[in-house]
DNA sequence: TTGTATGCGTTATCAT
DNA sequence: ATGATAACGCATACAA
């Protein structure tokens, strides 16, 4: 244990002092301060000086409080541990920094009243606006979007008609893609893994697997489909069940990278070759694919690019554009091949 | 594109209309919904009534103007996107939730300046406290923590006779435990994968290597030693420099996870098996160590404990206990077995 | 170009 | 127990 003392209670300087200092008027400082033109030269310098000397740093609430805007916004995900949206934060704080503003980055943990008290944030002035990323957007959250009064982006799945701006990524379309993959490369039973039951995105990957089987024409059957949750544990689950009712499976597609995981420990402990024996794609691209191995095939639903178009969006209505209509932002999911989806002798 | 028009410009509703409402003053109102016990019962429920018929919410940059106290705190960390910081984030993140503080999350990329405008944040009364987890803790960086007029807490080791709060981790007897474990397992030719040169975790991990070796009479040689960077193909490049230089290696110790995944991949790829051709380990127990195959043992240095205790200290200060001397806190770091260091026969 | 003065919405003090 | 009112520190509209 050190023993110095802190020392606390630092004096800070006001603009008041600062003019007082300067031989200036309080608004001619502020003025000067903020770079207005119409401040001679010389007055401009005398303040600058002045506010260095007493090391004066303007007070962030009584500016907001003035100015009505905290040149801050938010963005709201389910789980800030998540990879999936730590590459949507990284993102979005890239761009808010390029503008100028600050992120606040809040973790719901899944849980509603967390996501209304975010959105809360709008109308206490905490943030100029909000990015809201959430697993379940129910009507009477769109409600309080749409009343917040401040400007705020979705991404992900919106109920339809809502007056609000909106980033998506058709992932349907990807998790045929994934299943075309798959039957590409020779694939005849192909297996899926479902996401958490109730989920927004979990019931739009299931129906691209079911339709993809069907527009080929390959073996759709309950047999191939496993419940699964979104984490690597559900992924093993998953595939310990699927090996046992069917074990002549020679493909596994699954609703996120995490549960492919899973799958490819469990088949790795069972000496079933990845992707000779059974391959393995998983969805949403994240870091991760590339440090197993085999490194993992995946769906990029490119959350990257949804957090800068959301961000984008978003600071666009912050300066100015507030009242065109709400907009729509789609993009387009691709398949990132690895080597759990390699044809035999092809290597990297 | 939907063609919705967005409702902006929502009036808000102040304290002061809904003291008009419920028929009193300000000042009452204020104390009413503040929950104050010098406010008769009945006077208490007129004015919550009248705040929900105005759908009233307190203005935060006013409130923080007038109460100097913005209930939030600032974690600043080197990169949000590193799975090390995403642990202490969330842990910092459950105990600011705790006590009632929202937490405002800082990534600086290494970059100097945007830890000392984090600081600055202090000064402008945008976070009441601030913890800092900085790769390199400069002189000047110490003195604008000491003077910042705020509670401070540094993660991490701090130049000598700094009066600040600190939580960190002897990672240099972490590192000497990672070999003994090695040599425990019969291993005799233990590598070493080095950090980013000049950062502050990097030097007592190779210190505890040599360390480690010397009191345990194992070769210590130069050419056991690689540089790396504390990334995945940082990691892959010091493997390959190893196996060149060294092919009779039986162990590999690295100083993060992610080089250590890195390594374990090359191995993969020159069909040495782990861990009975060659055993490795890595540093920071991150969640990735059980992602890959085999699971990857690594040292624990505790981040998770360390952000909740760096959290509770800060929170302390906040709440009172501003004047006491600067405290010093050292968790102790722990070996995690995994299958990467599993002595041949052993099985989960 | 600069000074003066008012108000942002809240909380806290001091009367009543 | 409640009402009136003065700050908090800054930015701006208007006057000079």
């Amino acid at each position: 244990l050190s023993s110095q003392t802190l020392s606390r209670n630092v004096r800070r300087a006001t603009i008041t002092e600062v003019a007082r200092l300067a031989g200036v008027s309080v608004g001619t400082a502020s003025l000067a301060l903020n770079g207005s033109s119409r401040v001679a030269e010389a007055t401009v310098l005398r303040v600058r000086e002045a506010a260095v000397a007493l090391a004066y740093v303007p007070d962030h609430a009584a500016s907001s409080l003035r100015r009505r805007s905290t040149e801050s916004i938010a963005l709201v995900v389910p789980d800030v541990a998540n990879p999936v949206y730590v590459a949507m934060a990284k993102a979005v704080q890239q761009v808010a920094k390029e503008r100028g503003y600050h992120l606040s980055l809040v973790s719901t943990d899944n849980v509603v009243e967390e996501e209304t008290h975010a959105v809360q944030g709008l109308a206490r002035r905490q943030v100029d606006g909000l990015i809201l990323c959430s697993l379940r957007v129910t009507e009477s959250l769109v409600q309080a979007l749409e009343g917040a009064g401040a400007p705020v982006c979705v991404i992900g799945r919106l109920p339809g008609g809502a007056a609000v701006d909106n980033v998506r990524v058709d992932s349907e379309t990807g998790a045929s893609l994934a299943v075309r993959h798959l039957a590409g490369g020779g694939h005849q039973t192909i297996a899926f893994v479902k996401g958490t039951a109730g989920t927004a995105p979990s019931a739009p990957r299931l129906a691209g697997y079911r339709r993809a089987l069907q527009e080929i024409g390959l073996e759709s059957d309950p047999s191939l489909e496993a419940a699964g949750d979104f984490t690597l544990e559900g992924g093993r689950a998953a595939a310990l069940e699927l090996l046992e009712r069917r074990p002549d499976l020679d493909a596994v597609f699954c609703s996120n990278d995490l549960m492919a995981i899973g799958v490819m420990k469990v088949l790795h402990e069972r000496r079933k070759r990845v992707p000779e024996e059974v391959a393995v794609i998983g969805m949403d691209d994240i870091p991760e694919c590339t440090y197993c191995t085999p490194t993992l095939s995946s769906v990029s639903l490119s959350v990257g690019q949804r957090g800068r178009l959301a961000a984008e969006m978003l600071l666009d209505r912050l300066s100015g554009l507030a009242d065109l209509p709400a907009q729509v932002v789609t993009v387009a999911p691709y398949v990132v091949a690895r080597e759990s989806t390699r044809p035999a002798g092809a290597h990297a």
